[in-house]
DNA sequence: GGCCAGGACACCA
DNA sequence: TGGTGTCATGGC
């Protein structure tokens, strides 16, 4: 087992290494909560510059509101999102999450905040288009609790580092971090940003990982 | 022209 | 539960 792979406080040396050396990437980019649910939807294996262009598009039209998308009508919102991929499948998502976010919370994020974190997530991953990963972004994000959100590229850095086996499914990659971290939504949001940035540009398919931060700074490694 | 991008779901064994 | 196909535009 890998458990024993990276103890707390060298996972914290990780982070603060990154921090030092990239500095904060001052996450999630939006205007207001409401805007960071529809990006983490938006952003479902797919460029955050495609996303960018929807987001662009959805605030010309004054449709980035609860009450807004829930008029306007699927076809029309589903030729919005076309920049971003996968519109017909995102146009139904973000009209699911609309209809409960006005049914349960009137459209309050307030509202929606103060109700239990694990009771929370239960009810979104329930929600048609909202997995583990869109759900703790949303969490995270958007209501500032403190879970720990993993991807594709935080799965590929473990690994790739010695840290994690291959192919961890999503909760091993989420207890690893949750495990081992303090529960601090601040360091939370920046860590991730944090290995989404290192894995965007230096983990791919093909390996750059010569031009990682971690590079020599890795407590226990192996070649890369 | 192929690969990949801040996943999730349906279907199958 | 684990593997595979599908959804789809846009940048490099």
């Amino acid at each position: 087992m890998h458990k024993d792979s990276l103890t707390s406080k060298e996972l914290m040396t990780v982070y603060h290494q990154l921090l030092k050396r990239i500095g904060p990437r001052h996450w999630w980019p939006a205007d207001f909560p409401f805007e960071i649910i529809i990006g983490a939807i938006l952003t479902q294996n797919t460029a955050w510059a495609n996303v960018k262009k929807t987001i662009n598009n959805l605030k010309q039209n004054n449709l980035l509101s609860p009450q807004a998308l829930s008029k306007v009508p699927e076809k029309e919102l589903a030729s919005l999102i076309r920049p971003s991929g996968y519109f017909n499948q995102k146009a139904k998502k973000v009209k699911q999450f609309v209809n409960y976010f006005l049914n349960h919370y009137q459209g309050s994020i307030k509202k929606m905040s103060q109700k239990n974190t694990n009771a929370l997530r239960k009810e979104l991953l329930s929600i048609y288009g909202i997995g583990p990963e869109t759900a703790d972004s949303i969490l995270l994000y958007a209501l500032k609790k403190p879970i720990f959100v993993v991807d594709t590229y935080t799965s590929r850095i473990l690994y790739r580092h010695g840290w994690l086996h291959e192919n961890p499914s999503y909760k091993e990659l989420q207890d690893f971090f949750m495990e081992r971290l303090p529960t601090d939504v601040a360091l939370f949001n920046e860590f991730h940003a944090l290995l989404d940035y290192i894995g965007h540009f230096y983990c791919r398919k093909t390996p750059r990982c010569d031009l990682c931060p971690l590079k020599n700074r890795l407590p226990k490694n192996r070649a890369l």
